[in-house]
DNA sequence: CGCCAGGACGCCC
DNA sequence: GGGCGTCATGGC
């Protein structure tokens, strides 16, 4: 990752990032995507951390009216430009299923997420689709002017008060998990650092956090790659190449894995 | 209109 | 411990 500073602006060049693939692929949910003719722009947010972010015709980012400090403590992070995707995909090129999901979606990376804010996301996704899990986070934001709300603003709500998100039998679940939160009976940052059995035992103390959101917490907020969520279109892979199960060589990235080859199982279905 | 959405719970056997 | 109806809401 090689960057230049350009007035209030930050230019990136990183070739392993697509900005479509990476912020509209169903591992976060407030990025919006800016109509504009010669530009892939986005604005979202890191938790309460606020960007406006272009990738250009040429392929580089431009990361506005954003300092050399925010950009280095907070959106290389983010954006994992720490990893060399170059060298992972090189490596899951080694099996013929990975090595075609990536050469279709080769630009997506793992976001590095707040764990609270993947927690709450997640819970809501449940028998959701995309578009609606938007409006409903869009909605829970809305109401905090902007911003995600933090553990103990949500742990003061309840099912009933939360009825303006329209997010249904959810909202007992995210009002039981900021309640456990804001009373470290879960303590995020705790998990996040357990052996990843462990983790997954205490994140399903929560109620609505099966396997499946438990993983993606652990995924995407966590940054635990060895965790894999299986929802209906990872079991069709598996069936489909696995049948012997995932290659081991994979496994402690299995996570990233995992995303190129959900959208890939979609795009040829 | 009916089907389904990046599931989990509660209850059944 | 696997199978199944149910849970709100709205996109399509």
């Amino acid at each position: 990752m090689d960057y230049k500073i350009n007035g209030n602006d930050i230019i990136v060049s990183e070739p392993d990032l697509d900005l479509d693939e990476t912020l509209d692929c169903g591992q976060a949910f407030r990025w919006k995507r800016i109509p504009s003719d010669y530009m892939c722009t986005y604005t979202g947010a890191f938790f309460n951390d606020e960007l406006t972010v272009s990738q250009t015709a040429a392929g580089s980012f431009i990361f506005h009216n954003t300092t050399e400090n925010d950009f280095l403590s907070k959106w290389v992070g983010y954006f994992d430009f720490e990893s060399d995707y170059s060298e992972l995909k090189r490596c899951f090129s080694e099996d013929e299923t990975l090595s075609k999901a990536c050469r279709y979606a080769g630009g997506i990376r793992l976001l590095k997420q707040n764990s609270w804010e993947c927690l709450i996301s997640f819970i809501i996704s449940q028998n959701n689709n995309i578009p609606r899990i938007k409006g409903i986070i869009d909605r829970l934001c809305g109401h905090y002017n902007g911003r995600f709300p933090d553990i103990s603003e949500l742990s003061k709500e309840n099912a009933y008060s939360l009825a303006y998100l329209r997010s249904g039998f959810r909202a007992k679940y995210i009002s039981d998990a900021a309640i456990k939160t804001a009373s470290n009976e879960i303590k995020l940052d705790e998990i996040a650092e357990m052996p990843i059995d462990d983790a997954r035992k205490a994140l399903k103390s929560i109620k609505g956090v099966g396997p499946k959101v438990a993983e993606c917490v652990l995924l995407f907020g966590m940054y635990r790659t060895e965790a894999f969520p299986v929802d209906v279109w990872i079991k069709r892979v598996l069936a489909q190449y696995y049948p012997n199960g995932f290659p081991e060589f994979a496994k402690e990235k299995a996570g990233i894995a995992q995303q190129y080859l959900f959208h890939y199982i979609r795009s040829i279905s």
